[in-house]
DNA sequence: GCGCAGGTAGAGT
DNA sequence: ACTCTACCTGCG
């Protein structure tokens, strides 16, 4: 049988640069395939390769158009958004013409609020290595198109009977209770996933705060990756040695209201990756 | 050896 | 309302 595969032209997409933006640590690019990449989301597996805007996902037509088209957020018009900067802020100009090809992903609830509970005062190999170590300890065993064994992102069921510091052995070192206690308040219905998925911005971000370990900058990441509320902003050391340096009276938070996120993301990722 | 990496909770002013 | 510090671990 031949596997069934998906072609589409997209501008403004570069795999590359989401699986470098930090947003995403469950994408990867395969080493010796210079344009493939391949990303586990939730229990979803899936390659894709792009050579310049031409991409091909390696899926039925079904779960692209029903999937994988809202999880990369191919509907909007991202050249619209770097367009409405202002072309007289030069530095987020070139910060956005730096990253043009970031998208912000429409990830699974659960797994960005553990993946953003490792994250804190964590760098991005070890967060990885952290996510791969869960995952291989307490996630379902999987198999790809090609056979190929791999693990899905841990349940919290699969968590909440843990002793606080288990996790400790797949290196979230304090962290670890963090996730594990995260996962007893899903667990017992302290907080409702299904329904912060339906909340605004405002309210998503005041219940993930109840979160033991998940203060302002993960709530706000959780926002964005996991519920697409674009008009999140997660602060990060990055980003306030970045505004402190090109915005000395305030990011034009009033401007971009509505795509905050996006202009974050391009800020982020030119401060990791556009110096020279 | 020491400081730091995409923070946060808790205690002390 | 601020400011300070401990917290795991690995890497330079």
């Amino acid at each position: 049988m031949i596997p069934s595969m998906v072609r589409k032209q997209i501008d403004n997409f570069s795999l590359e640069q989401i699986c470098l933006s930090g947003q995403c640590f469950r994408m990867k690019q395969e080493d010796g395939e210079e344009n493939r990449y391949s990303l586990i989301a939730g229990d979803r597996y899936l390659e894709i390769e792009q050579q310049g805007n031409v991409n091909t996902f390696y899926c039925d037509e079904e779960t692209f158009e029903h999937f994988w088209k809202d999880y990369f957020d191919l509907e909007r018009d991202y050249a619209d958004c770097i367009g409405r900067i202002n072309p007289r802020d030069t530095y987020l100009a070139d910060a956005a013409s730096f990253g043009a090809g970031i998208r912000i992903l429409r990830q699974d609830l659960w797994e960005m609020i553990v993946t953003f509970l490792i994250s804190q005062q964590n760098n991005i190999v070890r967060i990885r290595r952290c996510i791969q170590n869960i995952c291989e300890a307490y996630g379902e065993e999987r198999t790809d198109g090609r056979g190929r064994l791999y693990y899905g992102f841990p349940k919290p069921e699969a968590l909440a009977g843990l002793d606080e510091d288990a996790l400790k052995a797949c290196n979230l070192g304090y962290r670890s209770k963090y996730v594990v206690r995260a996962a007893r308040s899903v667990v017992s219905g302290e907080i409702d996933l299904e329904a912060v998925r339906r909340m605004s911005y405002k309210k998503a971000r005041e219940e993930l705060l109840k979160l033991f370990g998940v203060g302002e900058k993960v709530a706000d990441c959780i926002c964005l990756f996991a519920l697409h509320h674009l008009q999140a902003f997660p602060m990060d050391t990055h980003m306030i040695q970045a505004l402190n340096a090109h915005y000395k009276r305030g990011f034009p938070n009033r401007r971009y209201k509505d795509i905050k996120g996006i202009m974050q993301q391009y800020i982020f990722y030119f401060e990791l990756f556009g110096k020279k």
